[in-house]
DNA sequence: ATAAGCACCTGACCGC
DNA sequence: TGCGGTCAGGTGCTTA
């Protein structure tokens, strides 16, 4: 469930029930998943069999366990990864990829009871495309050296609105491209890239050097605004393909004013949504709320 | 450093 | 029923 909110429903759901478990077994089903830990499968299972989950952290779309040696587990789910968690037994997935075995601390019993100190939980990855991916990160814990390159998240306390207006103004790409640009704000995916472009009233062509500060401002509160209410419904969902650790759809799907929404009234003048080709994918935009800008011209900077 | 295109995968769906 | 094309929420690598 690729977008920041999914990614944060996954997060989420991971830290209330794996925090405090141990991994005491692990089980490589495929090796495309892991291919990104340069000592395979074995190599991968081996460091961390035996580790405590202290904790569970999210940088835009990577998610991470830190584990009471300093090292992490990494993870991304691509366009069609899972983290489920399962009671051991339950059915195997078609595209159950990694199981990890868990003992977590138990609930709290009724006093005079006597209680198991742990019991067991599954933890799995699933994913169809296998563009999703697990690695185990030496000293990770706190920032996964992997992913330093990826920028902070509209969400984070610590993202720096004035160096993304800056940055984003000196860029002649596409905003829509900057929105995606992981480098630049890490989280926005092609949904809420295009629905915050919708609710700015922006065109996705128009050039980063182009817009002015005020208006890149603008953008980045609706970012923050739909992803908010989103995460605020689970996410969205269009198939089972993107759920919560239980298995569940999140509803924001029925809240979209763009994505997806081509040949439908605008929300606000009524106007056919269209669809066009942008970076190997789908942009949606109303054409009359967000005029596409013109061509700029040669000679002109 | 920035920019743009393609590669990596599986599966669903559509028209023929 | 099968075949080929298209599409899908993403990132990373390569080439200028």
């Amino acid at each position: 469930m690729p977008e920041l909110p999914e990614v944060e429903v996954v997060r989420a759901g991971l830290e209330r029930h794996v925090v405090g478990a141990s991994i005491e077994a692990v089980e490589v089903l495929h090796p495309r998943p892991v291919r990104r830990d340069h000592r395979g499968p074995t190599g991968f299972a081996a460091a961390l069999v035996g580790q405590r989950i202290e904790a569970v952290r999210r940088r835009g779309k990577y998610f991470w366990l830190a584990l009471a040696n300093g090292d992490a587990l990494l993870g991304h789910l691509g366009m069609s990864g899972q983290m489920l968690l399962h009671e051991p037994g339950a059915l195997d997935e078609r595209h159950l990829r990694v199981r990890f075995t868990l003992a977590a601390p138990a609930p709290l019993v009724e006093e005079g009871t006597p209680a198991p100190v742990t019991r067991p939980l599954e933890m799995r990855f699933v994913d169809q495309r296998m563009f999703g991916g697990l690695v185990v990160s030496a000293g990770g814990a706190e920032l996964p050296a992997e992913i330093v390159h990826i920028a902070r998240d509209p969400i984070d306390p610590e993202f720096d609105d004035d160096e993304f207006v800056r940055r984003a103004r000196r860029r002649t790409s596409a905003v829509k491209r900057l929105l995606l640009d992981q480098g630049l704000i890490s989280g926005v995916g092609n949904i809420y890239a295009d629905e915050a472009l919708w609710r700015a009233r922006l065109n996705g062509e128009r050039p980063g050097d182009r817009l002015t500060g005020p208006v890149l401002r603008e953008l980045l509160g609706h970012v923050r605004d739909v992803m908010g209410q989103a995460l605020a419904q689970g996410g969205t969902s269009f198939d089972a393909l993107y759920v919560n650790v239980n298995g569940e759809s999140g509803y924001f799907d029925r809240s979209l004013d763009a994505y997806g929404q081509e040949g439908e009234p605008c929300g606000r003048c009524g106007t056919a949504i269209r669809r066009v080709a942008f970076m190997n994918r789908s942009s949606f935009f109303c054409p009359t709320c967000q005029r596409p800008p013109r061509a700029r011209r040669a000679g002109r900077r």
